[in-house]
DNA sequence: AAACAGGGGTTAA
DNA sequence: TTAACCCCTGTT
Protein backbone atom coordinates (compact mmCIF):
# COMPACT_ATOMS: atom_id res chain seq x y z
CA UNK A 1 0.00 0.00 0.00
CA UNK A 2 0.95 3.04 -1.07
CA UNK A 3 1.18 6.12 1.97
CA UNK A 4 2.67 9.13 2.32
CA UNK A 5 4.63 9.77 6.39
CA UNK A 6 4.60 13.33 7.50
CA UNK A 7 6.58 14.42 11.11
CA UNK A 8 4.39 16.17 13.68
CA UNK A 9 4.91 17.15 17.39
CA UNK A 10 6.08 13.84 19.20
CA UNK A 11 4.89 11.36 15.86
CA UNK A 12 4.44 10.85 12.68
CA UNK A 13 0.83 11.42 10.23
CA UNK A 14 0.32 8.55 7.88
CA UNK A 15 -1.96 9.58 4.83
CA UNK A 16 -2.89 7.71 2.09
CA UNK A 17 -3.66 4.65 4.20
CA UNK A 18 -7.10 2.26 3.18
CA UNK A 19 -9.14 -0.18 4.84
CA UNK A 20 -7.48 1.30 8.45
CA UNK A 21 -9.64 1.13 11.05
CA UNK A 22 -7.80 0.90 14.71
CA UNK A 23 -10.94 0.33 17.14
CA UNK A 24 -11.74 -2.65 14.53
CA UNK A 25 -8.45 -3.74 14.34
CA UNK A 26 -7.78 -4.15 18.58
CA UNK A 27 -11.26 -4.60 19.34
CA UNK A 28 -11.83 -7.31 17.05
CA UNK A 29 -10.13 -10.11 19.74
CA UNK A 30 -6.91 -11.32 17.57
CA UNK A 31 -4.52 -8.99 19.88
CA UNK A 32 -3.99 -8.71 23.53
CA UNK A 33 -1.59 -5.76 24.28
CA UNK A 34 -3.21 -2.62 23.66
CA UNK A 35 -5.68 -0.04 25.57
CA UNK A 36 -8.49 2.23 24.54
CA UNK A 37 -7.48 5.80 26.23
CA UNK A 38 -10.55 8.39 26.47
CA UNK A 39 -10.05 10.05 23.59
CA UNK A 40 -10.54 6.64 21.59
CA UNK A 41 -6.91 6.34 20.44
CA UNK A 42 -5.33 2.92 20.71
CA UNK A 43 -1.68 2.61 22.70
CA UNK A 44 -0.24 -0.74 21.19
CA UNK A 45 2.87 -2.48 22.18
CA UNK A 46 4.70 -4.71 19.65
CA UNK A 47 8.88 -6.06 19.78
CA UNK A 48 10.48 -2.79 21.34
CA UNK A 49 7.62 -0.20 20.13
CA UNK A 50 4.92 1.62 22.11
CA UNK A 51 3.03 3.78 19.89
CA UNK A 52 -0.40 5.36 20.29
CA UNK A 53 -2.66 5.45 17.04
CA UNK A 54 -5.39 7.74 16.69
CA UNK A 55 -7.17 7.84 12.98
CA UNK A 56 -9.16 10.91 12.29
CA UNK A 57 -10.05 12.45 9.32
CA UNK A 58 -8.91 9.43 6.73
CA UNK A 59 -5.65 10.22 8.50
CA UNK A 60 -3.75 8.27 11.24
CA UNK A 61 -1.70 9.86 13.46
CA UNK A 62 0.89 7.89 15.06
CA UNK A 63 2.57 9.53 18.61
CA UNK A 64 5.17 8.05 20.20
CA UNK A 65 6.64 6.71 16.72
CA UNK A 66 9.31 7.61 14.29
CA UNK A 67 9.01 7.26 10.57
CA UNK A 68 11.81 4.53 11.10
CA UNK A 69 9.78 2.70 13.86
CA UNK A 70 6.34 2.87 11.04
CA UNK A 71 8.71 1.11 8.46
CA UNK A 72 10.37 -1.11 10.65
CA UNK A 73 7.80 -2.52 12.79
CA UNK A 74 4.04 -0.93 12.24
CA UNK A 75 4.13 -1.73 8.70
CA UNK A 76 4.36 -5.68 9.26
CA UNK A 77 2.69 -5.38 12.55
CA UNK A 78 -0.35 -4.03 10.53
CA UNK A 79 0.29 -5.93 7.46
CA UNK A 80 0.24 -3.23 5.16
CA UNK A 81 1.35 -4.97 2.25
CA UNK A 82 -2.25 -7.01 2.29
CA UNK A 83 -4.95 -5.52 -0.28
CA UNK A 84 -8.05 -5.81 1.80
CA UNK A 85 -9.98 -4.77 -1.26
CA UNK A 86 -8.56 -7.83 -2.95
CA UNK A 87 -9.72 -10.02 0.16
CA UNK A 88 -13.59 -8.16 0.30
CA UNK A 89 -13.78 -8.65 -3.41
CA UNK A 90 -12.78 -12.59 -2.84
CA UNK A 91 -15.14 -13.00 -0.04
CA UNK A 92 -17.74 -11.44 -2.47
CA UNK A 93 -17.56 -14.44 -4.80
CA UNK A 94 -17.73 -17.16 -1.80
CA UNK A 95 -21.25 -19.35 -1.59
CA UNK A 96 -21.87 -17.31 2.07
CA UNK A 97 -21.86 -14.35 0.64
CA UNK A 98 -24.98 -15.23 -1.71
CA UNK A 99 -26.46 -17.07 0.28
CA UNK A 100 -27.53 -14.08 2.53
CA UNK A 101 -26.78 -10.85 4.13
CA UNK A 102 -24.89 -11.74 7.02
CA UNK A 103 -21.00 -11.69 5.30
CA UNK A 104 -22.08 -8.57 3.04
CA UNK A 105 -23.27 -6.74 6.76
CA UNK A 106 -20.64 -8.21 8.80
CA UNK A 107 -17.96 -6.55 6.30
CA UNK A 108 -19.55 -3.18 6.23
CA UNK A 109 -19.59 -3.08 10.32
CA UNK A 110 -15.42 -4.24 10.51
CA UNK A 111 -15.00 -2.24 7.36
CA UNK A 112 -10.56 -1.15 8.30
CA UNK A 113 -10.43 -4.51 10.42
CA UNK A 114 -7.11 -5.87 8.87
CA UNK A 115 -5.67 -9.17 10.65
CA UNK A 116 -2.37 -8.71 12.02
CA UNK A 117 0.86 -9.76 12.09
CA UNK A 118 2.08 -10.55 15.06
CA UNK A 119 4.73 -12.66 16.73
CA UNK A 120 4.81 -16.19 16.78
CA UNK A 121 5.52 -17.00 20.35
CA UNK A 122 3.45 -14.19 21.98
CA UNK A 123 0.68 -16.09 19.66
CA UNK A 124 1.54 -19.36 21.19
CA UNK A 125 1.49 -18.10 24.54
CA UNK A 126 -1.38 -15.57 24.83
CA UNK A 127 -3.63 -17.84 22.80
CA UNK A 128 -2.87 -20.63 25.36
CA UNK A 129 -3.93 -18.50 28.32
CA UNK A 130 -7.52 -17.44 26.01
CA UNK A 131 -8.57 -20.97 26.40
CA UNK A 132 -11.65 -21.22 28.17
CA UNK A 133 -10.86 -17.15 29.42
CA UNK A 134 -12.61 -13.76 28.37
CA UNK A 135 -10.67 -10.82 26.69
CA UNK A 136 -9.99 -8.61 29.85
CA UNK A 137 -8.70 -11.36 31.58
CA UNK A 138 -6.53 -12.28 29.06
CA UNK A 139 -5.19 -8.94 28.63
CA UNK A 140 -4.39 -8.54 32.22
CA UNK A 141 -2.36 -12.00 32.78
CA UNK A 142 -0.68 -10.71 29.36
CA UNK A 143 0.30 -7.60 30.81
CA UNK A 144 1.02 -9.06 33.73
CA UNK A 145 3.81 -12.01 32.32
CA UNK A 146 4.96 -8.49 30.36
CA UNK A 147 5.38 -6.61 33.06
CA UNK A 148 7.43 -9.61 35.29
CA UNK A 149 9.36 -11.26 33.12
CA UNK A 150 10.02 -9.12 29.46
CA UNK A 151 12.32 -6.66 29.41
CA UNK A 152 11.34 -2.42 29.98
CA UNK A 153 11.05 -0.61 26.94
CA UNK A 154 10.31 3.23 28.18
CA UNK A 155 7.53 4.81 29.67
CA UNK A 156 4.80 6.66 27.72
CA UNK A 157 2.26 8.71 29.45
CA UNK A 158 3.29 7.78 32.78
CA UNK A 159 3.22 4.30 32.15
CA UNK A 160 5.95 1.88 32.23
CA UNK A 161 5.95 -1.11 29.47
CA UNK A 162 7.51 -4.16 28.81
CA UNK A 163 8.21 -6.59 25.74
CA UNK A 164 6.48 -9.71 25.85
CA UNK A 165 8.45 -12.15 27.49
CA UNK A 166 11.55 -14.08 25.34
CA UNK A 167 11.22 -17.70 25.43
CA UNK A 168 14.30 -18.16 27.26
CA UNK A 169 12.89 -15.64 29.74
CA UNK A 170 9.95 -17.58 30.09
CA UNK A 171 10.81 -21.03 29.87
CA UNK A 172 12.56 -22.24 33.09
CA UNK A 173 10.32 -20.14 35.37
CA UNK A 174 8.59 -21.67 38.58
CA UNK A 175 5.05 -22.38 37.54
CA UNK A 176 3.83 -21.91 40.90
CA UNK A 177 5.26 -18.60 40.82
CA UNK A 178 3.85 -17.59 37.19
CA UNK A 179 0.68 -18.82 38.90
CA UNK A 180 0.70 -16.26 41.83
CA UNK A 181 1.91 -13.12 39.90
CA UNK A 182 -0.06 -13.54 36.37
CA UNK A 183 -3.27 -15.03 37.59
CA UNK A 184 -3.45 -17.38 34.76
CA UNK A 185 -4.65 -19.94 37.10
CA UNK A 186 -4.82 -23.48 35.71
CA UNK A 187 -2.74 -22.80 32.41
CA UNK A 188 0.37 -22.10 34.54
CA UNK A 189 2.30 -25.45 33.56
CA UNK A 190 0.94 -25.06 30.18
CA UNK A 191 2.46 -21.44 29.38
CA UNK A 192 5.80 -22.52 30.93
CA UNK A 193 6.10 -25.98 28.78
CA UNK A 194 5.04 -24.30 25.84
CA UNK A 195 7.86 -22.02 26.54
CA UNK A 196 10.71 -24.75 26.62
CA UNK A 197 9.52 -26.67 24.14
CA UNK A 198 9.49 -23.08 21.90
CA UNK A 199 12.78 -22.44 23.04
CA UNK A 200 14.56 -26.15 23.39
CA UNK A 201 13.14 -27.50 19.95
CA UNK A 202 12.81 -24.40 18.18
CA UNK A 203 13.42 -26.03 14.24
CA UNK A 204 9.66 -27.40 15.08
CA UNK A 205 8.22 -24.00 14.92
CA UNK A 206 9.82 -22.12 12.35
CA UNK A 207 10.72 -22.89 8.85
CA UNK A 208 9.06 -26.08 8.75
CA UNK A 209 6.07 -26.81 6.41
CA UNK A 210 1.66 -26.26 7.41
CA UNK A 211 1.52 -29.98 8.17
CA UNK A 212 4.26 -30.18 10.75
CA UNK A 213 4.06 -26.79 12.01
CA UNK A 214 0.49 -27.91 12.84
CA UNK A 215 1.58 -31.14 14.06
CA UNK A 216 3.94 -29.47 16.41
CA UNK A 217 1.66 -26.81 17.54
CA UNK A 218 -1.30 -28.91 18.48
CA UNK A 219 1.30 -31.53 20.38
CA UNK A 220 2.03 -28.56 22.93
CA UNK A 221 0.47 -28.19 25.89
CA UNK A 222 -2.16 -26.00 26.07
CA UNK A 223 -3.34 -25.88 22.30
CA UNK A 224 -6.04 -27.63 21.12
CA UNK A 225 -7.96 -27.06 17.90
CA UNK A 226 -9.51 -23.72 18.21
CA UNK A 227 -5.60 -22.36 20.10
CA UNK A 228 -3.85 -23.59 17.10
CA UNK A 229 -6.30 -21.68 14.50
CA UNK A 230 -5.66 -18.77 16.30
CA UNK A 231 -1.51 -18.94 16.66
CA UNK A 232 -1.86 -19.93 12.73
CA UNK A 233 -4.03 -16.98 11.68
CA UNK A 234 -2.92 -14.20 13.89
CA UNK A 235 0.55 -15.08 14.83
CA UNK A 236 2.15 -17.12 11.36
CA UNK A 237 -0.26 -15.17 8.44
CA UNK A 238 -2.50 -18.24 7.92
CA UNK A 239 -5.30 -17.30 5.77
CA UNK A 240 -6.71 -20.41 5.06
CA UNK A 241 -7.70 -21.48 8.90
CA UNK A 242 -10.80 -20.98 10.62
CA UNK A 243 -11.05 -21.01 14.13
CA UNK A 244 -14.17 -22.69 15.94
CA UNK A 245 -14.96 -20.72 19.59
CA UNK A 246 -18.48 -20.96 21.08
CA UNK A 247 -19.11 -17.19 19.42
CA UNK A 248 -18.04 -18.67 15.57
CA UNK A 249 -20.23 -22.08 16.48
CA UNK A 250 -22.91 -20.26 17.16
CA UNK A 251 -22.89 -17.64 14.27
CA UNK A 252 -22.63 -20.66 11.93
CA UNK A 253 -25.61 -22.47 13.37
CA UNK A 254 -27.66 -18.96 13.58
CA UNK A 255 -26.68 -17.79 10.02
CA UNK A 256 -26.24 -20.59 8.07
CA UNK A 257 -26.62 -23.80 9.33
CA UNK A 258 -30.28 -23.25 11.27
CA UNK A 259 -29.45 -26.01 13.63
CA UNK A 260 -26.91 -27.34 16.04
CA UNK A 261 -23.96 -29.05 14.27
CA UNK A 262 -20.48 -30.80 15.75
CA UNK A 263 -17.48 -28.57 15.73
CA UNK A 264 -15.65 -30.76 13.63
CA UNK A 265 -18.81 -30.41 10.74
CA UNK A 266 -18.44 -26.81 11.27
CA UNK A 267 -15.14 -26.55 9.77
CA UNK A 268 -16.11 -28.83 6.51
CA UNK A 269 -19.21 -25.81 6.41
CA UNK A 270 -16.40 -23.22 6.30
CA UNK A 271 -14.51 -25.21 3.73
CA UNK A 272 -17.94 -24.45 1.62
CA UNK A 273 -19.35 -21.09 2.28
CA UNK A 274 -15.95 -19.13 2.85
CA UNK A 275 -13.21 -20.79 0.21
CA UNK A 276 -9.80 -20.20 0.83
CA UNK A 277 -10.45 -16.52 2.73
CA UNK A 278 -12.51 -18.40 5.15
CA UNK A 279 -9.85 -16.33 7.96
CA UNK A 280 -10.77 -13.46 6.98
CA UNK A 281 -14.38 -14.41 6.53
CA UNK A 282 -14.18 -15.70 10.25
CA UNK A 283 -12.44 -12.50 11.48
CA UNK A 284 -15.65 -10.87 10.33
CA UNK A 285 -18.16 -12.70 11.52
CA UNK A 286 -16.88 -13.46 14.91
CA UNK A 287 -16.58 -9.57 15.42
CA UNK A 288 -20.12 -8.67 13.30
CA UNK A 289 -22.05 -11.43 16.08
CA UNK A 290 -20.09 -10.37 19.16
CA UNK A 291 -20.52 -6.94 19.23
CA UNK A 292 -24.29 -7.95 18.13
CA UNK A 293 -24.96 -10.63 20.55
CA UNK A 294 -26.20 -13.00 17.50
CA UNK A 295 -26.95 -15.99 18.27
CA UNK A 296 -27.03 -15.76 22.16
C1' DA B 1 -22.47 -7.98 52.53
C1' DA B 2 -21.99 -12.33 51.12
C1' DA B 3 -23.26 -15.83 47.99
C1' DC B 4 -23.97 -17.14 43.49
C1' DA B 5 -24.27 -17.39 38.30
C1' DG B 6 -22.06 -16.78 33.91
C1' DG B 7 -18.31 -17.11 30.77
C1' DG B 8 -14.92 -20.01 28.18
C1' DG B 9 -10.97 -24.33 25.28
C1' DT B 10 -8.24 -28.28 26.63
C1' DT B 11 -7.36 -32.36 28.99
C1' DA B 12 -7.78 -36.50 31.57
C1' DA B 13 -10.97 -39.79 33.12
C1' DT C 1 -18.54 -37.91 26.29
C1' DT C 2 -18.21 -35.38 30.39
C1' DA C 3 -16.37 -33.21 34.36
C1' DA C 4 -12.69 -30.41 36.14
C1' DC C 5 -9.57 -26.66 35.59
C1' DC C 6 -9.53 -20.69 37.59
C1' DC C 7 -10.54 -16.00 38.06
C1' DC C 8 -13.20 -11.92 37.23
C1' DT C 9 -17.55 -9.52 36.65
C1' DG C 10 -22.11 -8.65 37.42
C1' DT C 11 -26.34 -9.85 39.84
C1' DT C 12 -29.18 -11.37 43.70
Amino acid sequence: MNYLISDIENGIKVSGLRDFCPEHIFECGQAFRWERTEEGSYIAVAKDKVAEFLMKDGELYVFNATKEDFEEVWHDYFNLDTDYQEIKDNLKKTLAYSKNDSLKEAIEFGNGLRILNQDHFEMIISFIISANNQIPRIKKSVELLSQTYGDFIGVYKGKKYHRFPSPAQLAYQDPEEVKEITRVGFRHTRIVEAARSYLEENDKFENVSLEELKNNLIALPGVGPKVMDCILLFGYGIEDTFPVDVWVKRLMETLYLDQPIPNKKILEEAGILFGDYKGHAQQYLFYYARENAIGK
